[in-house]
DNA sequence: TACTTTGTTCAATATTGACAAAACATATTC
DNA sequence: GAATATGTTTTGTCAATATTGAACAAAGTA
């Protein structure tokens, strides 16, 4: 029988916290993603969050509503259960690149066309930076969704590929 | 006369700074990259920076350093001044988003694989997840830099254009 | 060598954010 | 409708982080 060691979910679960940090997101919203990644069922209810995170019924209430604004996880519930579960949604990664990464391009792209604007018409010395960032991401707020759109064709052709070979 | 307003220059440089706090970089090194953006000279002091960043010395040292390490910024001297000046270097979005978007592309990355390794063989309803999770940020994380040498090559054309107009 | 300017380091403080515990609300069973 | 189970909101505490201010170091100038 193969099953997983309790602390090194635990621990797993840290270390997607600490990557959420990183990405603006509260270190819980990371643990609790983190655990429904690896835990067996998939979905888990919120007393199992709590024992599973140690971690405080308000802190998974709070934080469990945030991932659900996010689009990261779903609330389900099972008839003739009283309690809900939360579960990973299937486009999860579509959402976490929207707000992080596609999030982050954008952030710095509306930053150039603020600076821009305060310098006006003048030239000076800086506005050669200021139009290179610009410039950047611009470029990549266009080809970004294009690089994502070419993954999920990809990814299709895959899915094809392997339900033939059956 | 077009001179640029002071405290919208400040105000400007808070605003990086938010932004650089989200990418995991200390805010006031944001600060620091967002004045030198607008500031005209390019290259500024030390004194100058604290005064129109209202911060301490100590800050500016510390967080001058760290944006030095990260290849953002430079430290100049010029003859016949004691002291030395910072200004923006001229490859600081190649570093940005290597430092921001690459790293955070990386990371998950690292993270899907942590994930699949606890799991084992065992193929639970998790694996899915995980495995598109690698999957998507595998893609990204051979295809990004793609997409930025492509960005550097129009970039030369239109250089290019530019100088053969004249 | 004494003095001045410039920059760095570090200890003390202020600010922010994470979190738990408890009070509160809602719904289900008997 | 009392009792129980479940989930949410709020308040206060603690820990992490950012920032200052002062002491220190280094180097140029007289």
């Amino acid at each position: 029988m193969k099953t997983i060691s309790v602390s090194k979910a635990k621990q797993f679960a840290e270390e997607v916290g600490i990557a959420f940090k990183q990405t603006g997101l509260p270190r819980m919203a990371g643990r609790i993603l983190g655990w429904l990644l690896i835990s067996d069922p998939p979905h888990q209810s919120m007393e199992q969050l709590t024992s599973a995170l140690t971690a405080s019924k308000g802190s998974i209430s709070i934080t469990t509503r945030l991932l659900i604004q996010h689009g990261l996880i779903e609330r389900i519930s099972l008839p003739a259960v009283r309690h809900d579960y939360f579960r990973l949604r299937s486009d999860t990664w579509q959402h976490m690149i929207g707000r992080g990464l596609t999030g982050e391009i954008r952030m710095f792209r509306q930053l150039a066309e603020r600076g821009l604007g305060l310098l006006g018409e003048k030239t000076t010395a800086n506005s050669k930076w200021l139009n290179e960032m610009l410039d950047v991401y611009t470029f990549l707020e266009q080809e970004f969704p294009a690089l994502l759109e070419r993954w999920e064709k990809e990814r299709q052709k895959d899915l094809q590929t392997i339900r033939q070979s059956r």
